[in-house]
DNA sequence: GGCGACAAACTTTTT
DNA sequence: GTTTGTCGCC
């Protein structure tokens, strides 16, 4: 296609993007805009009308899955000198500047890159004897401080503690974390001029990709990368920001004038994804949000179907109705499995979907959740990878000393790593650290033999490599250091699981045998460097990659789109999640989370909404979220498949099922319970999936369909009831405490067996005299105690 | 030091 | 319901 084809296909507000290419461009694209066009046009632009060469531009996006994308949408308008613009996410391109110049900032030439988990480790080997929940939970405070640059508060001791032990460990090991990645970089530039110009000259132009998710430290490091010659242009819209969690702050977007001189603005407002119903829909909830930039986002897509709100009685018959409806759109369209997509806010509500799609044969995949690094025998692999390369790296010797076992307990594991820590002559190797144990006489009985062979198994190794392909090193080490034997005894115990753990390594050591991967001390480099950033790439079998529905959070659903979206869990407490314990600040962060999972969809929207789910074995109570309130009730169409709604409207879901919860409503308002009557409309939706199941004289579902369908549950709608007309709520007086006998209107009588902080309130748990266990919020219990 | 049995804790979101 | 952690015994 000819330049002139391609730009003629743009309209005039990305034509305008594509031809500003002097000072700084910042453009405001709403979702389905046409960013990553504009984005790739401009690469092509620039290559073909500015003469500038591919390898002097650097384009940046969020995730690797946008980056290939991108990639392969530029090699498509101007051929293979479209392999060399460098297209990387900002922490692979930070370990693509580190690789060359790491050392210069104290980082192990083979540096790798920790994962959490490896961190945690880390910050645990140096207090061994702090608890290790209370440890993850600090790092996570660490990692957010080191997004946004900043030192821990002084008043926080433990913080202060952890945080310079921390950083003081990983310099040791040589590696970094995934902040590192960014900071490091930085830290490169502003102590080394020289590398910062030829970086900046050597990059012309720089486009960066969901700019609204970039945090402190990215955006520091742009400014960077900025020289006086390169042309940066930045894309994004502060409605998608959906990572503050991680440190992202809209900030950046809004204050990019200022940070760049000569910023020209364009507004792409256009968009060509969805039907104009469905932009409707998310434009109602982001409304509400208040600190957000005004703007107008219009469809080109007029019409389409309205879309629907299900309601259903719990998490299984959410599933079942997805399903349900899948198996339909697949009758009359063999595609309709491909291009359809559940997004879920959490990774735990996958499960039930599997679980219905694997029974119905409906083929899907997961996109995220289960990685294939994540596996234990995966990591076994690549923790000796990693100390094989690099011995200074405790956390994989920790992981692997013992494994399988040789006889060295926890005793003995601390003292070799105290020894590596803290012996200088040492330099924190931990094979030498071993040595000196050994002749120190440091470790006693069993143990030595055992550290004695682990040493012996890793001078055998550590010759071999480089001397044949990585893949076959992998296994000779994993033949030397007995683990392929220890995988294939726990394949034959747990041979009731379907993945067996050593065709999971095999499938490893023939990624290794990959000509990209085969040599040295490179290809391990680029190897790990895939399994630590792209860890989904990883194990991605064949067919199974695309093929399918889409099972995906909302949170990875970003750049993508979906012909058809469902939307499940869409209740308070799980989206947005814990509705109490967040500010107005993460009520506008998921409510963008909201907007970005609608607008995937690009022509039909389904939101579900259970009224009980299954949650640590307990049936609780679920209320809509507060977002489909939000939505304009002309918008939508909504479908009641309750149970109770199916029966004259006794048992309908009204005003006092709310109020049994009302201490979730509470603080957002009367909509609450005005919009409760809205559910008690009743709406029926006769055509599309329940007519078949469903007497047609009657408008109501056969008795036997009804009682199927609710068979688990006809307990909960009952019992709710009841619970709403007879104790309102609990006298504020009444405390429980562990040891009191109570009698509970719904399950009877039982003892409370604990009282603690839960999700930031206090819970009780109650044993009950049938057996049963639950789990109860204080302020919201109505026990009666005898 | 290893292993099994039982209890407790558990659910954000990701590079 | 599931996973992880602790305790006691061999």
């Amino acid at each position: 296609m000819s330049m002139d084809q391609i730009l003629s296909q743009l309209n005039e507000q990305q034509l305008e993007a594509v031809k500003i290419n002097d000072g700084s461009l910042l453009v405001f694209a709403g979702a389905g805009s046409g960013k990553t066009r504009v984005i790739t046009t401009k690469i092509a632009y620039a290559i073909e009308v500015l003469g500038i060469k591919a390898h002097q531009i650097l384009a940046v996006t969020f995730t690797n899955k946008a980056c290939r994308e991108m990639q392969e949408r530029v090699i498509n308008m101007v051929g293979d000198t479209g392999n060399m613009v460098m297209i990387r996410t900002f922490h692979s391109f930070g370990v693509w500047l580190l690789r060359r110049y790491g050392q210069l900032v104290g980082l192990d030439k083979n540096f790798k890159i920790y994962d959490d988990d490896d961190s945690i480790a880390l910050l645990c080997q140096a207090y061994p004897d702090d608890n290790k929940k209370e440890i993850a939970g600090y790092y996570k405070k660490i990692a957010v401080l080191k997004d946004r640059l900043e030192k821990p508060n002084k008043m926080d001791e433990r913080l202060c503690k952890y945080y310079s032990k921390y950083e003081e460990q990983l310099r040791r090991t040589g590696n970094v974390d995934f902040a590192d990645m960014i900071i490091k970089s930085i830290e490169l530039l502003q102590t080394h001029p020289e590398v910062q110009t030829e970086v900046q000259n050597r990059f012309r132009m720089i486009l960066v990709d969901e700019y609204q998710d970039s945090n402190k430290a990215q955006f520091n490091l742009l400014k960077l990368l900025v020289g006086p010659e390169t042309f940066i242009c930045a894309v994004g819209d502060d409605d998608q920001s959906i990572y503050r969690f991680r440190g992202a702050e809209v900030k950046n977007i809004l204050d990019f004038p200022k940070a760049f001189k000569n910023t020209k603005k364009v507004v792409l407002g256009k968009n060509y994804r969805c039907t104009e119903s469905i932009l409707d829909v998310a434009k109602d909830v982001i409304d509400n949000n208040r600190t957000r930039a005004e703007k107008t986002l219009s469809a080109y897509n007029q019409g389409g179907d309205l879309p629907q709100i299900y309601y259903v009685d719990s998490g299984i018959d959410e599933a079942d109705q997805v399903v349900k409806m899948l198996k339909q759109f697949h009758e009359s369209d063999p595609e309709a499995y491909n291009n359809s997509a559940i997004l879920y806010r959490t990774n735990s509500q996958s499960k039930d979907f599997e679980d219905r799609l694997m029974i119905n044969g409906i083929p899907y995949h997961i996109v995220g959740s289960l990685r294939f690094y994540d596996r234990e025998e995966i990591r076994d692999c690549i923790a000796m990878i990693s100390l094989m390369t690099n011995p200074r790296d405790s956390v994989a010797f920790q992981r692997m000393i013992n494994k399988p076992s040789r006889k060295i307990g926890d005793v003995s594991i601390e003292k070799l790593l105290e020894i590596a820590i803290t012996d200088q002559s040492i330099q924190g190797d931990v094979i030498l650290a071993c040595k000196k144990a050994v002749d120190e006489k440091v470790i006693r009985g069993a143990a030595v033999e055992g550290v004695k062979n682990f040493v012996d198994a890793f001078d055998r190794c550590q010759g071999l490599f480089g001397t044949m392909e990585n893949g076959k090193f992998l296994k000779q080490v994993l033949l030397e250091f007995g683990i392929l034997d220890f995988y294939v005894k726990r394949d034959t115990t747990e041979r009731l699981k379907i993945n067996k753990r050593t065709e999971n390594i095999e499938q490893l050591v023939n990624m290794l045998s990959f000509e990209e991967f085969s040599d040295g001390q490179e290809g391990v480099n680029r190897f790990l460097e895939l399994a630590s950033l792209e860890a989904s790439a990883l194990g991605e079998e064949e067919g199974h990659g695309t093929e399918g529905v889409t099972l995906i959070t909302m949170h990875n659903t970003k750049g993508l789109e979906f012909e058809r979206v469902f939307m499940v869990g869409m209740e308070n407490e799980i989206f947005p999640g814990r509705l109490d314990e967040r500010t107005e600040e993460d009520i506008e962060e998921e409510r963008r989370i909201c907007y970005v999972a609608m607008t995937r969809a690009k022509k039909e929207l389904y939101m579900f909404c259970a009224s009980s789910r299954l949650r640590w074995g307990n049936v609780q109570p679920e209320s809509p979220s507060m977002f489909l309130k939000e939505i304009d009730e002309s918008h939508v169409e909504e479908i009641d498949l309750r149970f109770k709604s199916r029966f004259g409207g006794q048992f309908r879901f009204d005003n006092r099922q709310d109020s049994y919860r009302s201490g979730y409503g509470n603080g957002f308002g009367n909509s609450y319970t005005s919009h409760g009557n809205r559910y008690s409309a009743n709406y029926v939706n006769t055509e599309k999936f329940f007519n078949r199941d469903q007497d047609e004289t009657e408008g109501r579902p056969k008795p036997s369909e009804a009682s199927r369908f609710n068979i688990r549950n006809m307990k909960s709608p009952v019992l709710i009831k009841k619970g709403a007309a007879s104790a309102p709520a609990k006298p504020a007086s009444v405390t429980y405490e562990v040891g009191d006998r109570i009698r509970s209107e719904f399950y009877g009588e039982g003892t409370i067996s604990g009282k603690r902080q839960f999700a930031g309130r206090e819970v009780l748990d109650v044993k009950f005299d049938s057996g049963r266990t639950g789990t109860f919020a204080c302020d919201k219990v109505t026990f009666e105690k005898i």
